[in-house]
DNA sequence: CCACTTATGTAGCTGTCGCTACAGATGTAG
DNA sequence: CTACATCTGTAGCGACAGCTACATAAGTGG
């Protein structure tokens, strides 16, 4: 596991379990990053595979198999490139899925901008619920979430992939916290309702709704549950 | 990954797809099982390890790091065991986990037989959870819990792995079921309430609370999320 | 044209994975 | 005692994991 340096080389090893950075220093040109935003002008012979393509057939298998599940020969398949592309432009295994998820993450960001809008934070809650009910069970991509099935615990080597997951599933949570916040000062919650307290809850049942997923639920089940799930909001 | 049978064998690698079944077939003896009655009595040379402590060391090492992310290197040594011994009695590392989920949920469902002891379906719910919040922010093992850690997606070759963590998941929600058809019986849930509905959506929130303890989450976090969630048993 | 920079494909490296052959040890059956 | 059956430790098997050296291709800037 020890990423075998012969020789000597640039550090890219060193543990960043800060989670919240971006991916590694600069190895190469830049860690590329998934944005789409027409690269500007550069030196060198240039690129010959398109990086959200290839980002969106890497997250697919890291998806349907996890992260210690997902081998390079299979990644590298996926996405139509070989070991050296994949590392010259994402740095490791582990940069490649840091880039999956921030693809995945924006994805994601853009759907909650409208279920945020929703008037009332129970609206909120119940439209996000039904809303990934059906995500999670949409045959065009794997059963349940990336950020849960991605990998809840690995082995020696790969201990940050967790932390990882983590880091992007709560950035839902603060979302809703924030939006809960809101609602309670517009009077739409109680006064003495906690909206960190509701937040983590709908955190809860979100990853919950990932596992039944994962594990073949029906769509129909998934909406049942958030239909049980929302009633919490309702005092 | 693929087997490597070298001349001929018990094909013990016939990918048990079904999930309910007990361990392979018996290579060697028995598969031994974990259940602590003292071995009649046996010819050949008797085992020198307690099969039931190095089951829970097992179960530790794979509560911890995952099916993939537990090697036999670290699972021997958790054991105190060579690998051949492991082999011998468990069959292979996938025998093992069965083995350690059988162990696993034979201790959960001595804490259910009191939970569903609880006069009312909330109190079942409100009981179940808070107990959980606390086993899974247990410093005795490992935050979060095996069924969801393990693996909810796993390489080829391990594919079977998230079948069985399910399969052991559904056991609970199966329980949660049959009890909430007997409180809608006793007048305790309402006539149009939906007890399938109700043990599906607990078993998300006991799988969600899994998911937030492997992150982190501490003990008082979760049981505000256990609050919340019985609220949905209010109406 | 020539330097320089970066991407690509082939081929293959080292480490570790799950697993096992084998010989010796330790029990029962007769 | 001799057979037989099973467990145990040492040592190591073949397969494949993540990753990279190297030569070549394809661009830029002068």
């Amino acid at each position: 596991m020890k990423p075998l340096v012969r020789k000597e080389q640039v550090p890219h090893t060193a543990q960043s379990r800060d989670i919240g950075r971006d991916a590694g220093q600069d190895l190469g040109r830049d860690i590329a990053r998934g944005t789409g935003q027409a690269r500007p002008i550069t030196m060198g012979r240039p690129r010959e595979f398109d990086v959200d393509k290839a980002l969106d057939e890497a997250m697919e298998v890291f998806w349907r198999h996890g992260y210690e599940g997902a081998t390079i020969a299979e990644l590298t398949g996926a996405m139509g490139i070989n070991p050296p592309s994949l590392y010259a432009a994402f740095g490791s295994k582990e940069g490649l899925l840091k880039a999956a998820l921030d693809r995945y993450s924006q994805k994601r960001n853009e759907c909650m901008a409208e279920i945020l809008d929703a008037p009332t934070a129970r609206e909120v809650a119940e439209r996000l619920l039904l809303k990934l009910a059906d995500l999670q069970t949409d045959p065009q991509n794997p059963p349940g979430c990336l950020l849960v099935a991605g990998g809840l615990a690995c082995g020696v080597g790969s201990e940050n992939i967790p932390f990882e997951l983590a880091a992007h599933r709560a950035q839902t949570e603060d979302q809703l916290r924030e939006r809960f916040i809101r609602a309670r000062e517009e009077g739409d919650l109680a006064d003495d309702s906690d909206p960190a307290a509701l937040a983590r809850y709908l955190s809860a049942v979100i990853a919950g709704i990932g596992v039944l997923a994962s594990g073949g639920a029906t769509r129909e089940q998934l909406r049942e549950v958030a239909s049980v799930a929302v009633k919490a909001f309702d005092e």
